[in-house]
DNA sequence: ATCCGGCTGTGATATCCATCACACTTGTGT
DNA sequence: ACACAAGTGTGATGGATATCACAGCCGGAT
């Protein structure tokens, strides 16, 4: 059993587990493992038989994805420190219909399930607090119908970038370096024309590069088109 | 304050209020407000500016549905009595992000805000049942996004219709009778192929018609479709 | 019975976008 | 310094699907 101190440095402050009291807070993390991932690394397989245990990430990045029929990858979403990942399949006790990869290097926490399931359903707070992260997740979810049904390549690509901005750092910098594919398995298009947009949206001074990253300059334009498609 | 012996008989066995235990059940129903709707009838807009109640839905057919900024309306859900409805912008405590209509005529019960919340929070198994609801959600809404980015018209339309299909009876009727405008704005497609794709498949055999409504004849193809795409 | 409004069938056309093809760039390890 | 992999830029093409246009059609209201 290892010490977790750090550990608890590292639960920021608006974090899921920091919902919980000390006391069981301290049990559950006292059954959990820490594992280090590097990029690439994938900690849960779509297809899995069913889940063993919640993701609590730490430090780092991660990505939940699935493959469609046709074996393009689809981003569903990017996680960033303080976010419980994989608890779906706990929940209903399904088996695991996404992948979870980390996208840098990442630290997160294994909670099995029986002793993450115990502590939420003991402690009233943080079960709020879980249900409001699963609401949140509904919500999300039914923007990226709405945006995927009605608009076009462009309000696509704007409103992945916008959630993609690092809100920590208020320049225009994305979290974890995307590439194109990346953008665009994220957006739902096509690499290249994930590519032609970003040329054209340099040119007109919307986002600029600093290498191969890209930095947002004009965050507004881009969550209009994001909010009201093409016609802004 | 009114009666609900009659709302008592109609909570079926599975219903998600079912969690609950008499005791607080019945508190929770004395606050509550029983409405009758008509075809039509909206009893949430999007928009709203905050969730003053939760909706459950006792008998009759109702949709979820947001319309886009080009005016064209999305279907995101339909519900089936037994099922809650609008209970994110409680959670959440944000504004309405989409609207809920009657499709035929139908009975509601308006559950407080407030009083949902307390009898859920000091309720561990029932908010468990909450939870796994909500859980089920985020899990259908992926396929949806998955559908929409990978499939053409035909699997996505036999999503659709797999969707609505009445499980009670288990001839393949669908539930509330919806029009083709209605199916479009369900699978995420114009009105005018629904109409083609449903000819080429009665042509077939897959489907029939009695009326204006639809009976599936081969349900286990429209399965296949809906999973694997074109490509079965 | 009849009219009107909403639903449905079907072709022609236009558009958006994925795909293919290939050259180019960057950076990473040896 | 070099080679190779991964990432990127850009044109040409085809295909899927939305849109437009209009012609039945059916059911409910007058």
């Amino acid at each position: 059993m290892e010490s977790f101190d750090d550990v608890l440095d590292k639960l920021s402050a608006d974090s899921l587990l920091r919902a919980l009291e000390p006391e069981p807070l301290n049990a559950l993390l006292r059954q959990s493992r820490k594992r280090e991932l590097k990029p690439g690394e994938t900690i849960i397989n779509q297809g899995d038989e069913k889940g063993a245990f919640a993701v609590y990430l730490l430090t780092g990045g991660l990505k939940i994805s699935v493959v469609s029929a046709g074996g393009r990858e689809i981003i569903l979403n990017y996680c960033a420190p303080g976010e419980l990942v994989g608890e779906i399949a706990l929940l209903d006790s399904g088996p695991r219909t996404a992948a979870v990869t980390a996208v840098v290097d990442t630290t997160v926490l294994l909670l099995p399930t029986q002793a993450f399931l115990d502590t939420v359903a003991t402690n009233p707070t943080s079960m709020i607090a879980v249900l409001r992260e699963l609401a949140r997740r509904v919500r999300e979810q039914n923007l990226v119908i709405e945006s995927d049904r009605t608009f076009s390549m462009g309000p696509r690509l704007a409103r992945a970038l916008v959630r993609l901005v690092d809100s920590e750092r208020d320049d225009g910098r994305l979290l974890f370096n995307p590439s194109q594919s990346d953008l665009g398995a994220f957006a739902g298009l096509a690499r290249e024309n994930v590519s032609r947009l970003v040329s054209e949206w340099e040119t007109q001074g919307i986002i600029a590069r600093e290498g191969r990253a890209l930095v947002i300059r004009d965050m507004e334009y881009l969550e209009l088109l994001a909010e009201f498609g093409d016609d802004v």
